[in-house]
DNA sequence: AGCTAAGTGCGGTAAAATCCGCACATTGAG
DNA sequence: CTCAATGTGCGGATTTTACCGCACTTAGCT
């Protein structure tokens, strides 16, 4: 049940990166510019909706993620196989594993932490089994 | 730069995968209720910001998607590994395979395709270079 | 031609997201 | 204590999103 919008999903993204700071922090480490009372709109509805805390240390408060990161990354995936994949993890890797983004390091690593998670899988072997 | 809000997503998901509809029988392949003046709605926003094309059969406009489902794949992913994974696609296969997402089907068949894709990478071989 | 079902055009409301300015409070330096 | 820098609280304005109703049009049936 994330439903970020893209500003709350900015500033998620920096303090999932550096974990605590204050506000003026995030509103330097936006791609883009801001006022900082603008940044501070998203972190008052973010506060509201639960996904951040706060403690103040000073005169300010430093504000830190809530929401688990892994949690967001499990709702987008899901959401970028339902709509792009007809729902299919496999079609999902084929995309991920045709499109350009992937070096050929990333392939060798890849099948490095394929065979780390799944030592006992050889793909010819299982295929006989079947 | 597709930027789908939640509602746009959904009608595109559906015109890729059924082709072409008229603005009823995309509104009744909705995963939620809506009222056919609504869709209408989504549906002349996206013909206005270019994503769809539209041709008149007989009283009714059918409706396509211009805007290729390939494209708004990468630029999700892009997003996912940036939010996510600090930008890194080596990160994102990490969650990804360690995620409870993949099967273990899923995993033999992730190694067949990096065998395919590319043969002669040896995982053993290759760190063994560096 | 007259009727009806299905479709369109258009105008509109309510809420959310995005963005800001300004007055006031707090802190540390001099 | 006074001042300037930094931060907060609060009250907006504007735009976008999400949603709908109603009058009109078109096509086919009888």
């Amino acid at each position: 049940m994330p439903g970020f919008t893209k500003g709350e999903l900015e500033v998620m993204r920096i303090l999932w990166k550096y974990g605590e700071l204050k506000p003026a922090a995030i509103q330097e480490r936006l791609p883009w510019k801001i006022q900082n009372s603008s940044l501070r709109s998203y972190l008052a509805i973010l506060l509201e909706k639960g996904h951040l805390i706060r403690r103040r240390m000073g005169k300010a408060y430093f504000y830190r993620a809530k929401t688990r990161r892994e949690s967001t990354f499990r709702s987008m995936l899901g959401d970028l196989t339902r709509i792009c994949c007809d729902g299919s993890v496999e079609t999902l890797l084929c995309h991920l594993i045709r499109s350009e983004k992937l070096s050929e390091e990333d392939l060798i690593e890849l099948k490095r932490i394929a065979e780390e998670k799944n030592p006992s899988a050889d793909p010819i072997k299982q295929e006989k089994k079947r």
